[in-house]
RNA sequence: GGAGGGAUAGCGAAGUGGUCAAACGCGGCAGACUGUAAAUCUGUUCCUUCGGGUUCCAUGGUUCAAAUCCAUGUCCCUCCA
């Protein structure tokens, strides 16, 4: 069995997790595209040692900031620690909002061992580059406005490469896929409440970054990181900053419900916040019944 | 009290007689997603039984035709007292 763990940030796929693992004698696997850093812990929502009482987490904290991390990496990271831990009879449990990261590692997505000569594109238009892709014959439908896509593209097809179609399958047949739900409100409620209290840490933990100078990729593209450059630049109040990742966090919400509902077969379960409990026995439940 | 300026869709803001259900931005909603994915991008956004209906502060007027012109009123802003 390996458990995954999705829904929108902030429901409390964390607090499941462990409940779960528990239960089932699991191991954690993060699958949080930002947890992965060391040192962006209060950004992030990032569990405590205390929180997960003992219980074994793997790619969380396993890079630093200025080191690049990708889907590519964590999908061998991943499914190395499927076979670790199955090896160990215990259960893989992931846990995480980055639906791609999650879809990469149980599913047949197959990337491709090519160079990354993205930044020899940079000086094409859009309308060169998708005249360069038509020029291929590929018949493959691309968005012509996402410039970040079809430079990749374009530049899988310089490389030789001829593109299939792939990663429909799931690698593993015992996959339980749980996602937590909640009312949207409900949930934008908890967000807001969630990023006031964590203001003061997290500015702590964001200052000394910006004031260094460091602009790394996960920095300049974490909600609750990227924001804060504008306001130690002066260029916009603490209020401003603030509401913009409300804002940020609220959008990012809704697309993940949007990729876990039409990617992945996922199961809901509306989170019960009042008796948390009852919401791990209905999970326990349903996964019992399978 | 006097002189000006303004009221446009959820918000900001264009439009100053017909081609206006009204540009654009934001926000909202929906969606896409194969190496930056907390990223990047797309569609949609007055109501509708899709025939049409009702809008641009209010009321009245001019006109074949008004968000646009005129009158009065209401509210807001700036300046002078």
């Amino acid at each position: 069995m390996i458990l995954a763990i999705v829904g929108p940030t902030g429901v409390g796929k964390t607090k499941l997790s462990i409940e779960l693992a528990k239960i089932y004698n699991g191991e954690i696997i993060n699958c949080d595209s930002l947890q992965v850093y060391r040192g962006l812990d209060v950004g992030t929502a990032k569990i405590t040692n205390q929180e997960m009482e003992h219980i074994p987490h793997h790619l969380l904290n396993i890079k630093n900031v200025e080191e690049t991390y990708t889907v590519f990496d964590y999908q061998k990271d991943a499914r190395e620690c499927i076979e670790q831990i199955k090896a160990k009879k215990k259960v893989p449990i992931f846990v995480g909002g980055t639906g791609m990261y999650l879809k990469a590692a149980l599913y047949d997505y197959r990337f491709l061992e090519e160079e990354d000569t993205t930044s020899l594109y940079d000086n094409l238009s859009n309308e060169e580059l998708q005249k360069r892709i038509d020029e291929y014959e590929t018949g493959i439908v691309f968005d012509k406005q996402n410039r970040r896509r079809m430079i990749r593209l374009l530049s899988k097809l310089d490389q030789g490469f001829t593109l299939s179609q792939n990663g429909f399958q799931l690698l593993y047949d015992d996959v339980i896929f749980i996602g937590l739900t909640i009312d949207r409100e409900i949930l934008y409620q908890r967000i807001h409440k969630r990023f006031d209290q964590m203001l003061i840490p997290l500015i702590d933990e964001v200052k000394p970054y910006i004031i260094n100078g460091v602009k790394t990729k996960p920095l300049m593209t974490g909600i609750g990181y990227k924001e804060f450059y504008a306001f130690f630049d002066n260029k916009k109040t603490l209020h401003q900053v603030v509401e913009e990742c409300k804002q940020n966090s609220r959008n990012y919400a809704k697309r993940q419900f949007t990729w876990f509902t039409n990617q992945m077969d996922v199961t809901w379960f509306e989170v019960n916040y009042e008796s948390f409990q009852e919401t791990v026995q209905d999970v326990v439940k349903y996964i019992d019944s399978i």
